[in-house]
DNA sequence: CGGAACTATGTCAGTTCTGACATAGTGTCC
DNA sequence: GGACACTATGTCAGAACTGACATAGTTCCG
């Protein structure tokens, strides 16, 4: 029973051979905007794939006082990996605090709720600006099976997210200042 | 410290008295789609909750062999849920199984993405369909003030986000139609 | 009249995730 | 020459969450 966690490592592992740091940094908050994990997790779940023969090492002399250890996938790996993708995602529970916040909004101090959305607000658009230097960095959809065109269509969800989230934003800051 | 889900149930507490199954039904999935709990949940945090005082309870005779225990938010309730909700939310990290999967897709097969998209579709779709009739229901933004402006608001983001990811699926269809 | 669904409480084991602690070499900046 | 960041591994305690188990009265449907 591998966790998803678990296909999140195996699907890094399919862009290439990386190391548990190298899995770890490209999974840190905020950067990785679809799926994120501690170096910790990231270790403890490498052991269990290893366990359950879907990835494999090599050593090669590390900086500190363990190895450095490169993964890669198994053949079982990509296969558990390729199967799993088209599995019906389990449904994970929507758990939003900011919509929340928002629920109970009617008891708190309307000038303080202007701030809050203000700045919600400005993390969306920064995040969209960077995420459209990246969609021209690619310069449109590449094509299906070159392994660019999962990044791309990821970009593309965080696109539409972070615009939808800074409308409400909008909306919301517009209704806050009918209510002065 | 008051962990997200106590503040989650001061928020509901906030619109009146209820018992712990009440708030359960309440936060049930997926009928709330900004946050939810599972009955057990619900009630080990009453408990600590109690322990802080910001809640209270009376009982009533219940059906089964416990009685039945009404809660109600306290004065020091109220005023943590007030302070709370203006505080810069905490980053939840995103963790979105269907974008990590789409990631992934260059090593699966184009037909079985296709049924999977269609149907994610199919689903936003039914809940958009669903929100929209909610919407009409309340026909229009509360005063900020009436406490179903909160509801009105979740509401908000809900609809812009069910318009972004069926948009999203829908330009994943089209990429995967492309492929053939 | 029996069975299912609903109301209502709670416990518990197991999984997942977070954040801190621990170790250690190399490179960079001041 | 010292401080800090980066590479690289790992453990561990505790919080948060899930799903099953346990109990028991009422109400509704067939």
């Amino acid at each position: 029973m591998t966790s998803t966690l678990g296909f999140a490592i195996l699907a890094v592992l399919a862009r290439g051979e990386r190391t548990g740091y190298d899995i770890a940094a490209s999974m840190r908050r905020p950067l990785s905007y679809f799926w994120t994990a501690g170096h910790s997790q990231i270790h403890t779940e490498l052991q269990k794939l290893l366990a359950e023969g879907l990835v494999s090492y090599e050593t090669e002399a590390g900086p500190g006082p363990q190895d450095k250890k490169i993964y890669r996938l198994t053949g079982e790996g990509t296969a558990a990996l390729r199967g799993w993708i088209t599995d019906p995602p389990r449904e994970r529970p929507e758990r939003d605090e900011l919509v929340l916040k928002t629920y109970a909004a009617a008891l708190a101090d309307p000038a303080a709720l202007r701030r809050l959305f203000a700045d919600q607000l400005a993390k969306h658009e920064a995040r969209l600006a960077e995420y459209e230097r990246e969609e021209e960095a690619i310069g449109g959809p590449p094509g299906f099976g070159d392994p660019r065109w999962g990044n791309y269509a990821a970009l593309r969800c965080g696109l539409g997210y972070e615009r939808h989230r800074a409308e409400w934003c909008r909306w919301m800051l517009d209704q806050l200042s009918e209510s002065l």
